[in-house]
DNA sequence: GCCTCATGTAATGATAGTTATTACATGATA
DNA sequence: TATCATGTAATAACTATCATTACATGAGGC
């Protein structure tokens, strides 16, 4: 089991879009480019994440751009735009246990709480990742590229 | 994206193991009808939990029991052992970043720390959960049920 | 020592989710 | 108004999950 790449595949948009803002148009297909995946499925992130107030589009010459600021942006903002998890819950439950069978018959009861506590450990550290620190830490590893280089 | 029922079916199958051992001899079809589930998945799950060390098979009466005893496993043992998360990690990274771009050149150095992080602080809160609590409170539900018919 | 029965495992199929792709309608902006 | 980007529908390939049938293997009970 894995989480969508259309996560990774946000966070990279939002990253771009910033990085890119002053110097390029950006667009579908530029980002489709940089991220390595089709124009649709950049689009449809696109719109996940302005549907979720992140990103504003426009199709003019201003092409994309962010609607807040990067330090009021979380992994975890990111993570419900594009649904990674379903709504059921991180943990897929089988779905008849035997009503009679003791144990069978309270499964739920006794293991919901304690699911929902692993499913809210993640979301807490995902809360705690901020897009400036990651567009921060983009930032400084394309100097170090170019310092390497020289 | 959920994470497979087996990690359910696996810990309602070593909860009953100890809630039934004295009265039941506990099999495969057993356990399949408490967990409504068909045999040849428990099997295989059973075969999971053995080869992790966490319990034990024998055909004769004594049928399956714990390996260890239940303060000694945790949610993550039994999430370890029925291999719900691939080996690549928690999240699916986009796999064809672009190398002539900045942002797709750096994005995994940018983002596998972090997310590295999420996928730690999640089996960190399996790692804290008891199977030994998981058993008592079902026991605990169980006699709460027999108080309330009376 | 044989018979029974549970486990182990292979093979197949149904279903659902993920990603890619083509195609086209819509709508904003230059 | 022409252009071009977005929005979205439809389809397909691929993979994962779960169910199911079938059968070989092997341990225990008698």
């Amino acid at each position: 089991m894995q989480i969508t790449s259309k996560f990774t595949i946000a966070v990279h948009i939002v990253i771009a879009v910033d990085y890119f803002k002053d110097s390029q148009k950006v667009t579908s297909n530029f980002l489709a480019g940089s991220v390595g995946a089709n124009p649709v499925i950049v689009r449809n992130v696109m719109g996940d994440l302005k549907n979720a107030g992140i990103i504003s589009i426009s199709q003019g010459k201003s092409g994309m751009a962010l609607a807040r600021v990067l330090e009021d942006i979380t992994f975890y903002d990111v993570y419900r735009a594009v649904s990674c998890v379903s709504d059921e819950g991180l943990f897929h439950f089988h779905e008849k246990p035997n009503m009679d069978c003791p144990v069978g018959r309270n499964i739920h009861k006794v293991l919901d709480e304690e699911l929902l506590g692993v499913q809210n450990a993640m979301e807490a550290q995902m809360k705690a990742v901020k897009l400036s620190d990651i567009v921060n830490k983009t930032r400084r590893e394309i100097a170090n590229e170019v310092n390497s280089q020289a």
